[in-house]
DNA sequence: ATTATTTACGTTAACGATAAAGTAAATAAT
DNA sequence: ATTATTTACTTTATCGTTAACGTAAATAAT
């Protein structure tokens, strides 16, 4: 089947390769009857510009590409969602690259696609990421970079994040509220800014109410294979904790299940908050107490800052931090 | 910044471009010692070939893209985490499409990725596709489709699925065994394939026991809105079950709910399973029995089929239905 | 010693689109 | 009536790469 191209358009119809072009992209330049006549044939023969060829006259790919460090994270997933149906609308396509965690992936990934493959990139980064060369190679590139969730506090870049040093505050003051003497911090990082932020929250949060912590009470997991052991053992002391704050998701799991095997019981000897938006926080035993963060709104507010930056009409680059709150949702894990 | 191009290599080395592009390649054309000058000067200056450009003469994108109902979904973000590992690994880069359900979207999103930008495509349809024409044509363009999950059986297309007529027998079966009397079984569609495998292996388990099904005992959950009341409703009926099956992760909250709304103890007076890859499972409440489906191995698999079909190496087209067992995970929705 | 082959490049053209610049005819301005 | 402008196109060049074909020199074959 021969491949319809705007030359075979342009032949058929007598007229230029151009003239089918602009009349494809509605110029005024062309008439209208020769606009129909194009767009009829178009129609007709079902023509579809070759991407290939427009982005390397135009450069532009209309593409943008997300990096992140996981996609099995309702956190992640629905910021995902955001971004995917702010791209459609504009008509862009969005690439997804995962870093599980791997700052060494990140950085292949991004001089992967460095080279004329996006219009823009949208990152979170691993909980490792410490360099900025890697990103600032994009900048080079002249491709628009923001930052989402999990920022580089040091880059001058648009930002989206949410609140994290106070909706901690906000957590800690909680479980204090309801009675707990002595709560413990969960984090996979202290490297990230997410963890540097929110456990700062719970730092003042502890010292607005005078009550001092120890170091073990920040307990960092950065190595999932440790976790579940670390968590049991802190569980397990004589001088174990009221209340612990899980600040991401994934912590939660090994909380539920090392108070399981310990036999304690959540809210009576632990009282449990974690950073979800899993949906079946709700059904959890017992159900869930969390920091529901606005993951969706994130995606999409990043992603349209992003295309926004890409139109030429609005060049201004923002380059401040956009703050979403997060909503703490009250369940059974801190009482009743 | 002056764009490094294969022409500036050229020019800077006394070499023709073409040599340039061959050099890079690793030709046997080109004698070793000027490889190794190509190479680097090419590492110096930080040269990236130019994707379009080579897309455009080679008409190959080293891109797929993945069109799937939704990512806020443990088994579909699992598929993509499979999928993106093998893509990473060859090289290959990944287009994500979420269709939300919404045939028309799909069928938008085929037509606009038809043309030049993909090598091949991994679908898993919306519940109200039953069309194929849109599909039909990713073939005209000679773009390779398989399917994974939800297929269209109409089609001659390689899929990957699990064993959705088995597993659910299996988990029929299973609550037949914890003394189930009455079992019902709840689901998305009546259209999509898995849904009719499911229902049938529900429906030949029961006969097999010589238990008669009503029409009723196939709840169809086909509008979001409504879910909830129509589980509700049925949990509420003085002739409710004794037993459930929802055949997505989905129906799974708006069980547990109602559950807990009607006051109705699980497993004690309804016994639960659903297909969910969901790893908050076991820490439900009651700890959820679950269908477990080997979803970062679908992706693997689609994704190994799909990039070996795109090798001109080997270019059988395996037609056939790969079927990859799914597992039944007992917890304590069904007993104990 | 002559011809055939290989090696290591180069030249030209093309992928399919669009930008930049040009032009004939029609219309408007003076 | 002459010049300026607008309309509606066309021509040419180019984006950066690679495919196809060409070629001079070196090496091998006869």
């Amino acid at each position: 089947m021969e491949n319809i191209t705007i030359k075979v358009l342009a032949s058929r119809l007598n007229l230029s390769a151009t003239t089918i072009s602009k009349a494809l992209q509605d110029s005024h330049e062309i008439s209208e009857p020769t606009k129909q006549r194009v767009r009829e044939l178009a129609a007709a023969l079902n023509y579809t510009p070759n991407t290939y060829a427009r982005s390397l006259r135009t450069r532009k790919s209309e593409t943008i590409a997300v990096v992140l460090p996981e996609i099995a994270d309702h956190f992640f997933a629905l910021v995902i969602n955001g971004i995917e149906a702010v791209a459609r609308e504009k008509g862009y396509h969005v690439l997804i690259y995962l870093t599980h965690e791997d700052y060494h992936r990140e950085k292949e990934i991004l001089e992967y696609i460095k080279k004329g493959r996006i219009d823009g990139l949208l990152i979170s980064v691993t909980k490792n990421s410490t360099a900025t060369e890697h990103i600032a190679v994009m900048e080079q590139e002249n491709i628009p970079v923001i930052f989402f969730d999990r920022v580089m506090e040091q880059m001058q870049l648009p930002k989206v994040v949410t609140n994290d040093f106070e909706s901690c505050y906000l957590a800690t003051q909680h479980l204090l509220d309801c009675g707990c003497k002595k709560i413990n911090v969960c984090t996979i990082s202290t490297n990230l800014e997410i963890s540097k932020q929110r456990i700062l929250g719970y730092q003042k949060a502890m010292s607005d109410h005078n009550i001092s912590i120890e170091k073990n009470q920040v307990l960092i997991c950065d190595d999932d294979a440790q976790c579940y052991a670390k968590l049991y053992n802190s569980l397990q002391a004589t001088n174990r904790p009221d209340g612990i704050i899980a600040i991401v998701d994934k912590l939660t799991l090994p909380i539920y299940l090392a108070c399981e095997q310990l036999n304690l019981k959540i809210p009576e000897d632990l009282k449990v908050i974690s950073f979800s938006n899993n949906p079946t926080a709700g059904i959890l035993n017992p159900s869930l107490t969390t920091v529901s963060q606005p993951a969706f709104l994130i995606g999409q507010t990043a992603a349209t800052l992003l295309l926004n930056s890409l139109d030429p009409k609005n060049n201004k680059v923002q380059q401040d931090i956009t703050v979403i709150p997060s909503e703490l949702i009250i369940r059974n894990s801190t009482g009743y």
